[in-house]
DNA sequence: TTATGTTTATTGAACGATCAATTAATAAAA
DNA sequence: TTTTATTAATTGATCGTTCAATAAACATAA
């Protein structure tokens, strides 16, 4: 059975698994055995590629995370405006759901135990950090910086609302949509009311 | 010791023990034991008061819903108007904070699991479509109809941004103030903006 | 090329801990 | 004495983790 160099296919593949498992039933009732069962392998695997079902939870926040920043970081180039931009940000922020439909859920599910888990909750500010902070960078170029500073926690806090809220409601992918441009005629709100 | 017409006493104590326990420990690890013994109590009584686990959880998002709900009916009377009436809702949401501490996370908590919780899904319904509703009545009396709707929208999503992201990046007191400022001051500015 | 030894990948059973729930026993009040 | 309130011990199920066993792939040398 074993092929060579298996490790970095069985450790997304047990990632994915989780992610299901958590979008299915949740993080309450997402245990080794029904993640392993979503990957076809063995139990006994997850703690040999993460050394123990919390390993894995983190790697899977990690692997979010990570998912997320590359998305905006693909979208923008030296040629993008500042408004461009901030319409990026949006749209990385609503994307994940197109994806992967149960991406959205498992989100949530983590952000709830991250007020309960010290490496959670680290890797979650460190995001909501860097949604600020590019968001103020880009208003920056669009108003002056105190502006800026509030232009940008008013428009993460409606990101996040809107985002919540469609999450909860258990919303199809149109109505998810429908948030998106909420959002950016939002912040070109803010820009018309801000903007020098 | 068992003194006669216990019930409703022990009944509350249990409940504000699972807040404690959800706001220390998290959902996951609230156990019938962290519970009974933060009420200094037995285990076997949860069962005998709630029929077992499931019945507290309810029971205690059934407590908190209806914490909120009084809160702003006890703020409004006749005299109130449109505009001072879209401040106590906001106030109302952000208020549980001030009452007690560790509600909050265990809202979230809660919210979280209701996405894989009939029962549970169906009272954190409840209790958003009233909010989106008392806020679109106040915003009719100060605009055109579709245009509070999209107003109540929005306020709705701004006021659980904010409150999510104070409560996630572990926000004292202060904060929650700061945030409840700001979701008052787009009330203001969305009334400004498409007020007759 | 074939035979042999080593490494890598994986399983599934066993373990101790812990879970929610039940039950018999008990103690105070009526 | 009967009823009400509560405890503490126990049940069976399930949890995460560990580990010995195994099988395929690879390396080496004859």
């Amino acid at each position: 059975m074993p092929k060579v160099g298996m490790e970095p296919v069985r450790r997304q593949q047990l990632i994915d698994a989780t992610i299901e498992s958590v979008a299915q039933k949740g993080l309450l009732a997402t245990t080794i055995n029904s993640i392993s069962k979503n990957a076809g392998m063995s139990s006994g695997i997850i703690s040999h590629y993460f050394g123990g079902k919390q390993g894995l939870i983190e790697a899977t926040v990690r692997y979010l995370l990570s998912n997320l920043k590359n998305d905006l970081i693909s979208k923008v180039d030296e040629n993008t405006t500042a408004t461009q931009r901030l319409m990026f940000i949006v749209e990385s922020n609503f994307a994940l759901v197109q994806q992967r439909k149960d991406t959205t859920r498992t989100w949530l599910s983590f952000w709830a135990q991250s007020m309960h888990d010290k490496e959670l909750h680290r890797l979650q500010n460190v995001n909501s950090k860097r949604l600020q902070s590019n968001l103020t960078v880009s208003f920056k170029q669009l108003m002056p910086l105190s502006q800026a500073t509030l232009a940008a926690e008013l428009t993460a806090a409606m990101i996040d609302g809107l985002w919540l809220r469609a999450v909860l409601s258990q919303s199809d992918e149109n109505q998810f949509k429908h948030s998106e441009s909420l959002a950016k005629n939002y912040v070109h709100s803010l820009i018309k009311q801000y903007g020098a």
